[in-house]
RNA sequence: GGCCAGAUAGCUCAGUUGGUACGAGCGUCCGACUGAAAAUCGGAAGGUCGGCGGUUCGACCCCGCCUCUGGCCA
């Protein structure tokens, strides 16, 4: 239990987290918990942050949230880049309002390090565009050897830490280096928490998984999905430096783009989307605060809130 | 029935003019991760080179037979 700044007075329970690869059941098991705690979502999935991506990431209907109102979601034009700074504070701003209102903050998403910069101190030293666009043109022009060399010299610390092929790290060091005149954290640090929360983790059997997957993308491209992407295209999807690479989008827009058929996008986003949570899985399996449920076990719901109550204590 | 091509990692295919397979992409497994994180990057495990015989000091590469696959001709 760690206090935390602002907390309201009066007993603030947990944040409640409910983390774990894509297609595995969080969404379900939020809903149910929400009616349970008297409890509202907060979405962390850094791309149901863009309005209009509805379809492809799989986000619940109006219908589906069953009244439970769901925050931090649609509040990008797909043409912005994501943020996770900013989202941070809409997210810790969104839990804060919940609580004051006497309300559970049950926090979903398989973002990890959204997650994270939430429930943890995390702050993020700060951007500049100019500055960043100066630094990937010259990683476009050279390769990353260069910058990593000037990287190493700079902060060793942190070229240590970082490959020195990842081009996109390097940039980012040398940026908050340059910005900041201070070394660069390339190491995810101790996590600290910010908030009390109780981390509730979902994940199936790999080919269970896999084969949820693909049926997930068949209902993707039942309810019209190319539509969908069709329709974001056309306000600029394909300059969206994040949201165009979405998932399911980035596959689809190449098929319209006249690149391969629209079997081979489908195909190839069940591919990169099974490939996407071998990587969800490195990121949660680590942290070791996470409380692992079968979300197939015919009673998910007691075993979580059994884990949600014990740590009320 | 005849002719031709092919048979090499789980899959698709490179390759060796005979001297222990440099293999590649995809898949699989594992890992990193501080303002794009559904991103970005790294590592590992996988092959008695279709079968049997022959030639040779030595064959995955040469010869013969066989099996399977694809194509062409009947």
């Amino acid at each position: 239990m760690t206090a935390t700044p602002d907390r309201p007075a009066g007993r603030p329970g947990p944040v409640v987290a409910v983390v774990g690869p894509t297609a595995a059941g969080k969404s379900a098991l939020s809903i149910a918990l929400a009616h349970e705690l008297d409890g509202e979502v907060v979405n962390a999935d850094s791309m149901q942050l863009y309005r209009g991506m509805d379809i492809g990431t799989a986000k619940l209907t109006p219908a589906e949230r069953d009244g439970v109102p769901h925050h931090v979601l649609d509040i990008w034009d797909v043409t912005e880049p994501a943020s996770v700074a900013e989202y941070q504070r809409l997210a810790r701003a969104a839990v804060d309002d919940i609580r004051a209102r006497g309300r559970v903050p049950l926090l979903v998403g398989g973002s990890g390090l959204y997650v994270r910069a939430v429930l943890e101190e995390f702050e993020f030293p700060g951007t500049d565009p100019a500055l960043r666009q100066r630094l990937e043109d010259e990683l476009a022009a050279t390769g990353p050897a260069p910058l990593y060399a000037r990287l190493s010299a700079a902060d060793p610390a942190a070229a240590e830490k970082i490959l020195p092929g990842n081009g996109r790290r390097i940039v980012r060091a040398l940026e908050v280096i340059e910005l900041t005149g201070r070394p660069f954290t390339a190491a995810l640090p101790e996590p600290k928490p910010y908030y009390d929360s109780v981390q509730l983790g979902v994940d199936l059997d790999t080919a269970v998984l896999d084969e949820r997957i693909a049926r997930r993308v068949d209902a993707m491209w039942a309810a019209g999905l190319v539509d969908e992407t069709r329709r974001l295209a056309e306000v600029g999807l394909r300059d969206g430096r994040t949201a165009g690479r979405a998932l399911g989008y980035q596959q689809v827009l190449r098929f319209l783009d006249g690149v391969g058929t629209e079997a081979d996008a489908h195909d190839e986003t069940v591919r990169l989307t099974r490939r996407f949570v071998r990587r969800q899985r490195s990121w949660f399996r680590r942290d070791p605060g996470v409380h692992w449920l079968d979300p197939t076990r015919p009673d998910l719901l007691p075993a979580a809130l059994t884990a949600v109550r014990a740590d009320r204590e």
